[in-house]
DNA sequence: AATACATTTGCAAGCGTATGCAATATTTAT
DNA sequence: ATAAATATTGCATACGCTTGCAAATGTATT
């Protein structure tokens, strides 16, 4: 076995120009004639040399690689999301560089600095939150770092999501206007700034309407969690309503309440999600949810990571995309009357 | 803001000692006394210092990545498996660099030189099938190849998937045991091996029986398209039981059948999947299906590849794993009486 | 105490590329 | 045709680290 490792010191020798030439004919917009350009292309073709990326990153500083911290992929929603960060990464002459991350601090931690090891050209933190003393490390380290789907506080770190207080507000209207009074919660892992906003937002407007939540539960985004919530919570008084802090717990609330209780959606139950998952316009589920939309969310984070690579000055940004409230028929649209 | 880049020739002033003995604090198994791996240790400590990766590469020419190469995250098998390679992988020292198929080979085939542009250790190929020109570029880069849950003919190439033909098998057996006649089958995208083993292995059963298939769509691995294969394959002569290539069409078949055709399921039809993805477990489907043990399928992966890294001259092997029916209620277990 | 042997250390040479600078070639203006 | 401006080229260095080698230090043996 004769490994094969062309450098560009070979092509430019059987091209019978210098390395530098050869250098210059693969960095773009750099000064070469366009007779030496061809020699060293053709060169370059026939021994199969392309330039080392590594090697590249060592001397410029710029790896071109981006770290994705992600905590689990079990929530359709990121998959989707990676999928798309991956592809719109990589059009832009990026690539990913994926960590997965445990929920607790420490762990998180350590993926940083094990990120940071590699000298990624910026990090996009997916269903993480991080530490202040973190996001200063990242920012001592040069390596601009974008919260995706989770906000903070840190004035100084952008982040996007989607717009979760509006959305909440927009699920609380919903159910108010089709006539349910008695409307429970079932809430995310506590430390998500998503399932806060969504939360707070739900509330304000069932206070706005003289209403308070008739239930609240705690399915942490884990289903089977999600499951014991919404037993206890029908055990007794049961509300008319549910809106469940996203689509993934939504499924395993739809499943016990229909196979396990016995209830029908909707007539005897109306539940609502959040994220508008794949999933959620299957037959089975047609969950009424708020969208988040993924691409817009993709694109926005990708062009404020980047921005802020090529220019370090750039100012932190939060943004908030709204989404729409997608009405399928796991809500029920006029209530009694 | 100042940027912060700590190098080991800082830490070795600090420490007052020479720069390689930082190198080999850093390097596992290197020759230094205790003496000065403490006075490195704290220097490196105060400073904040850690390793570049990239340095390390470009001399080690280890880079310490994996490539793995996906096709698509919509099927809930890959972002498990994704998942549990990444982790896999971090715990042996690895980093996972991702990539973004498309399933044509032009897509792939950029894709493999990017990969191949950053040095990584070895590529994990999922779901994506490999031109033998494209395994043969990796050989002489020099850069070890395994393709988990894809099997190629391609003698030199290490493969690992679970045992298809005998799941289709299996699968098969369990049809006819349980007395249906009319079986039918949705074939996934024929490009892929998974695919075609579960169909041969069925069959082959089915003939044995005297049997053969009743009918035959194709989804092709997507969902509207399994639809349509379901409406299309029931619109006349349906058959009792429809075996399908994988669980995330099944989900799709199942739907149509029961919402769009109004059949029960499994009393006017049976359905099977394969792959056991976590959505098949939920009440709404309750999906009778084979297994396929990512998680061993992971190991074995990962093994495969790191055996090839450490020892070139390693022989590349094809895994099969053994994946057990797992029997829930999509299917009729007796037939008629 | 002197020798042999083992351990630890620093020196210096790369790894493959990008890039500032000075030298050379080419084009344009006069 | 000549000077001036511009475009192209090669040289040499640097990026941050690992590692072979030889020097220096430490330990064990006689």
């Amino acid at each position: 076995m004769k490994i094969n490792k062309i450098t560009s010191a070979q092509v430019a020798k059987l091209a019978g120009v210098s390395q530098s030439a050869v250098s210059r004919v693969f960095t773009p917009g750099a000064s070469v004639s366009l007779k030496t350009t061809t020699k060293v292309k053709e060169a370059a073709l026939s021994l199969g040399y392309r330039p080392n990326s590594i090697a590249r990153a060592m001397v410029s500083g710029k790896s071109r690689m981006i770290g994705v911290v992600v905590a689990y992929l079990e929530n359709q929603f990121y998959p989707e999301a990676l999928e798309r960060l991956s592809n719109c990464l990589q059009e832009k002459g990026y690539h990913v560089l994926i960590f997965m991350a445990g929920k607790d601090m420490q762990s998180i931690d350590n993926v940083i600095e094990e990120i940071l090891d590699y000298q990624v050209d910026g990090i996009i933190a997916a269903s993480v939150s991080m530490s202040s003393g973190l996001s200063e490390r990242c920012r001592n380290a040069g390596v601009p770092m974008v919260l995706f789907n989770r906000a903070q506080d840190e004035p100084n770190m952008s982040a996007i999501t989607s717009d979760n207080i509006e959305g909440g507000k927009k699920i609380a209207k919903f159910l108010i206007s089709s006539g349910h009074k008695k409307i429970s919660y079932i809430a995310g892992w506590e430390g998500a700034s998503t399932q806060r906003d969504r939360e707070a937002g739900f509330i304000s407007i069932l206070n706005d309407a003289g209403l308070s939540l008739h239930s609240r539960k705690v399915g942490n985004f884990v289903l089977e969690e999600s499951r014991e919530a919404t037993r206890s919570m029908f055990l007794n008084n049961p509300p008319e309503a549910v809106f469940v802090a996203n689509d993934h717990m939504a499924f395993a609330v739809m499943d016990t309440l229909r196979y396990e209780l016995g209830l029908k959606i909707p007539d005897d139950v109306s539940v609502v999600g959040y994220d508008d998952v794949p999933a959620a316009s299957w037959p089975s589920y047609l969950l009424t949810t708020v969208q988040q939309p993924v691409n817009i969310m993709v694109r926005e984070t990708v062009e404020i990571l980047i921005e802020k690579i090529e220019n370090p000055e750039a100012r932190p940004q939060k943004i908030k995309v709204d989404g729409p409230l997608i009405l399928r028929k796991s809500a029920k649209i006029h209530k009694g009357n």
